[in-house]
DNA sequence: CATGAATGAGTTTTCATTCAT
DNA sequence: TATGAATGAAAACTCATTCAT
C-alpha cells in the first residue's frame, strides 16, 4: 500500500503545487486531493518537506526519462546534443504543472538544501550530457559551449513561464538549434 | 517622512528576503529591520502584499537605472546591445539580496498578478531595448536574436543562483558577447 | 500467548517510559519495542492507560517482590525493618528505567485514579511492613517511626533522580539505618 | 503591559496544572484563565515550555521567599534549621496548586534539562541553608545531616499528595523535629 | 504619526484508537 | 490472532491585520 500512497502523495503534491502555481499548499489540501486524510500523508512522509522534496526528484526524474529516451535515438554526437534540446522541451513529458513546480522549486532550492542537491544534479547532469555530447563536435570549447546552450534552455523555459504570448516551446528549440548551428559551422 | 519610511521598508523587505532567500519573512521582521512596528509598515502600505510589489518595483527600476546609465555612453547600435549586456550582469547595481529576491519574485510572479504585470514589463523593456539596437545590425532578425540574448541572460542569471562553483558575472558576459559576435558575423 | 505478549509490552512500556524518562510516550513506540503491532497493543489493553497501569502494577510486584525476599531471611523485628529499607534501595530490582518510572507514575497518581489506589497501596505495604517490625521495638511509637522511615525512604529516592553527584543507593541506606540506630537507642 | 501579562500567565499556568494535576494542559487553556488569546501567550513566552519554565521558576521563587522570611526571625543556628523545616511546610505559601505542580515540575525534571537545573538550584540551597544551620551544633556530620533533613522534608511532601488520610503538615513538622532533637541530644 | 497589544485563523504535526483484512 | 492502514481530533505555533491609545 505505500508506495501507491506515496506515488499518489507525489502527484497530488505537483498538481496542487500546478494549480496554486506556489509552494503555499497545505498538507491538508494535497492530502484531500490524493484522496486520504492528512495524517497518513504525514504518516507515510514524516514531514511537509518530505513530500516536497518527493515532488522535486519525481519531476527531475521524469525529465530525466524523457532525455534519456529522446538520446537513445541518437546516432551521431551532433544528434545527442540536439535530442538533449529538443527533449527539453517536449510537452509529452512536461505538463503544465509540473513546469510550474519546476519553477517554484528552483526558487524554493535557495532557501532549501535538499532542492538545492537535488537542482544542482540536474545541473550537473544537463552540462555533462552536453558536453558530451559536443566533445567531439568543438575542439576543446565543449564546455563553454555547452554552459551557454544549458543557460538558453533554461531562460527560455523561465520567460515561457511568464510571457502567455510568448515563445511556443517549439520558437525556443529553433532558436537554440540555430545557435548550436553556427556554433558547429564556425567554433572559433 | 512618508517616503523616507516607505523607502526604508522597501529597503528591508529586499534586505530580509535576501536574509531569508525566500519570501517567507514577516512583516513585523521587516519593520524591525526598517526600524519602525508592524503597525507603521501596514499604515503605509495598507498589506504585506503591498510591500513587496513595491520591493519589485524597486528591484526593476535598479535594473532599469544601470542599463539605462550603461546605454546613455553607448554612441553605436553594437554598444547599445553590448552595455545591455554588460549592464545586465554590472554587479554594482545588483547586490546579492536584490538577486536573491529577483529570483524569489519571478517565481511568485507565477501566482500574483501584480507582481506578473511588474515582470513582464521587464521582460517587454528588455526585449525592446535589444531590438532597437539590432535592427540595424540584422536584417529583419532582431526580434529572433533579442528573444535569444534575453533567454541566455535570464538564463545564465537562474543558473548561477544554484551553482556556487558556477560561472561568474564576468565568465557569462563574455559568452554571451561571443554569441553576439557571431551573429552579427554570420546573420544567416 | 496473550500472557507473553502482554508481558512484552509491560516491559517496553517501562523501558520506553525510562528512556523518555516521561510518560510522554506513543503505544506505537512501546508495541514496536515490544515486536508487535500497535493494533496487538490495542486488542490486549483496551487503551494506552490500561498499559500504564500494568507497567505500573509490575513495577509495585517488583518491589513487592524484593522487600518479600528480604523479609524471608529476616529472623527478628529489628532485621525485618532494616531489611525493608536495605531492599528499598537494592539496585538488582530497580534497575533505571523502573526508577525513572516509578518516579513518572508518581506523579501521575496525582491525576489518573487508578495509578493513585495502586500507588496508595504501596504507601500502606510500606507503612504497616514497618509498623510490624517496628511494634515490638518502640513502644507505641511505630507509627510515627514507621511514618518517617517511609518519608526518608521516598525522600532519598526522588532526590537521587535530581542529583547526578548525589547520594548513591548505599549512602542513603547507611544514613536510614543511623536513624534507625538512634531511634531504638533511645526511643524518647 | 508586558510584566503583567507574563505574570498573569504564569499565575494561570500554575492554577492550570494544579486544576488538572498534571502538566498536560495546553497553552489555550492557560491563556484563557489568564484571560487573553493564545497567541498573545507565544507573543509574550515564545513557547509552551517558556511558559511553564517561568512557573517552575515561580513555584521555587516563593518557597526560596518563605524561607527567607522565616530565617530572618531566627537568632540561633538551631532556630534556624528549625525555621526552614516549619517553613517548608507553611501552607500560608503553598497553596495546593503549587504543590501539584511542584510535583507535576519534579517528575518534568527527569526529561527536561531546564527545569532540571532549576530543581537542583532548590536541592543545593535548601542543602546548603541547612548545614549552614548545622555546622555549629553538630561536629562534622552537618552534611550527612542535612542530607537526611532534606530527604525527609521531600518525603513527607510526596506522601502528602498521595495520602488524603495521610499525615497533616503539622505532623511532617514535628516528626522532623523530633528526628532533629535527637540528633542534636546525640550527635553519635 | 506611531506604537505594540491583541486577535484568530490557518498550518504542521502527533497519536490514540478503530477496523478491514 | 495479528497487521498496519486510516482517521480525526487536538495542540503548538506563526502572522497578517486591526485598533485603542
Amino acid at each position: 500500500m505505500e508506495p501507491i500512497r506515496r506515488d499518489a502523495l507525489v502527484q497530488a503534491a505537483i498538481a496542487e503545487i500546478g494549480a496554486a502555481r506556489s509552494l503555499d499548499v497545505s498538507v491538508s489540501k494535497i492530502a484531500k486531493r490524493a484522496g486520504m486524510s492528512s495524517g497518513l500523508a504525514h504518516h507515510y512522509f514524516g514531514s511537509k518537506d518530505q513530500i516536497f522534496l518527493a515532488a522535486a526528484r519525481e519531476i527531475l526524474r521524469d525529465y530525466q526519462t524523457t532525455i534519456l529516451a529522446a538520446l537513445k535515438t541518437a546516432r551521431t554526437p551532433r544528434a545527442r546534443v540536439e535530442a538533449i534540446i529538443a527533449g527539453s522541451f517536449e510537452d509529452a513529458c512536461f505538463e503544465p504543472a509540473a513546469v510550474t513546480a519546476w519553477m517554484q522549486f528552483y526558487a524554493n532550492s535557495q532557501s532549501n538544501p535538499d532542492v538545492q542537491k537535488l537542482m544542482r544534479i540536474y545541473h550537473q547532469r544537463l552540462r555533462s550530457n552536453l558536453v558530451f555530447g559536443l566533445r567531439p563536435l568543438v575542439n576543446g570549447k565543449a564546455a563553454d559551449v555547452a554552459e551557454t546552450l544549458a543557460a538558453m534552455i533554461d531562460g527560455f523555459y523561465i520567460r515561457q513561464s511568464l510571457t502567455a504570448d510568448g515563445l511556443s516551446n517549439r520558437q525556443a528549440v529553433v532558436l537554440i538549434l540555430q545557435h548550436l548551428d553556427q556554433i558547429l559551422r564556425d567554433p572559433q
